[in-house]
DNA sequence: ATATCGATTATCT
DNA sequence: GATAATCGATATG
């Protein structure tokens, strides 16, 4: 048998369509990083959608850069990129050549390798309620499967052969959450962020819009 | 429990 | 020069 055991990779066209269909179908499937002598895998629990040159919120939203290049390529692909100054965020490219358009993945559920996770981490897990910080947020869960843009930008993510790709294990989604983008100041209300409902390891405090900075008086 | 803030650098204006 | 698809720490109710 190959390293791809019990997951079956998806077909680069199952990401040859838009970042919402693509955002949507992604939940429940599994991330995976083969490394020579061991894997992590960790379900997808939440993940957004940007939809390329017509999004403000989107890093396409600038044009095809040297940053943002494979986000104009083929679908499929991983797009890394670095933010704050301190963290990696992954995505995967969709549509097609010439039309710019990702999913961001904002949350796993650990399961392979949690331990692994934890030294990529660096802390310490006191329990099982722990977990969350090992993969829960795009920045945590990179960290995690030692993501960065080095390494993994520009990556197929439909090979089992590559270090870094998604599979399926035959996991129904039950009940799909959706809501507004974490984090984004522009294009904020729209509904594009996909989570599995009740999931413990989706990020963030329950999408709550920031209430409108009100003053009292005005004069 | 929620709110605010500093860290730290690639990228774009 | 300002900003950013974040996180972790600290402050406050």
């Amino acid at each position: 048998m190959t390293a791809s055991n019990l997951f079956t990779p998806l077909a680069r066209s199952f990401f040859a369509r838009s970042p919402r269909a693509v955002a949507r179908e992604l939940l429940g499937k599994i991330l995976i990083r083969d490394d020579d002598d061991s894997r992590l895998a960790a379900r997808i629990v939440e993940v957004e959608a940007y939809l390329g040159e017509s999004d403000p919120a989107a890093h396409a939203y600038a044009g095809n850069t040297a940053r943002t290049s494979v986000l104009f390529g083929p679908p499929g692909y991983a797009y890394v990129y670095f933010i704050y100054g301190n963290h990696y965020c992954l995505n995967v490219s969709c549509e097609r050549e010439g039309k710019a358009g990702s999913v961001l993945f904002r949350a796993l559920e650990p399961l392979q390798g949690i331990e692994e996770m934890a030294r990529s981490r660096e802390i310490t897990l006191s329990g099982p309620r722990d977990l969350p910080k090992l993969t829960s947020g795009p920045g945590r869960l990179a960290q995690a499967f030692s993501i960065t843009r080095a390494r993994d930008n520009g990556r197929d993510l439909t090979s089992p052969n590559s270090s870094l790709w998604i599979g399926a294990d035959g996991f129904r989604p039950k009940t799909i959450q959706i809501t507004a983008r974490i984090g984004i100041t522009k294009a904020a209300d729209r509904p594009l962020r996909y989570v599995l409902k009740g999931n413990a390891f989706v990020s963030g405090r329950l999408s709550r819009p920031k209430p409108k900075p009100r003053k009292a008086f005005d004069m």
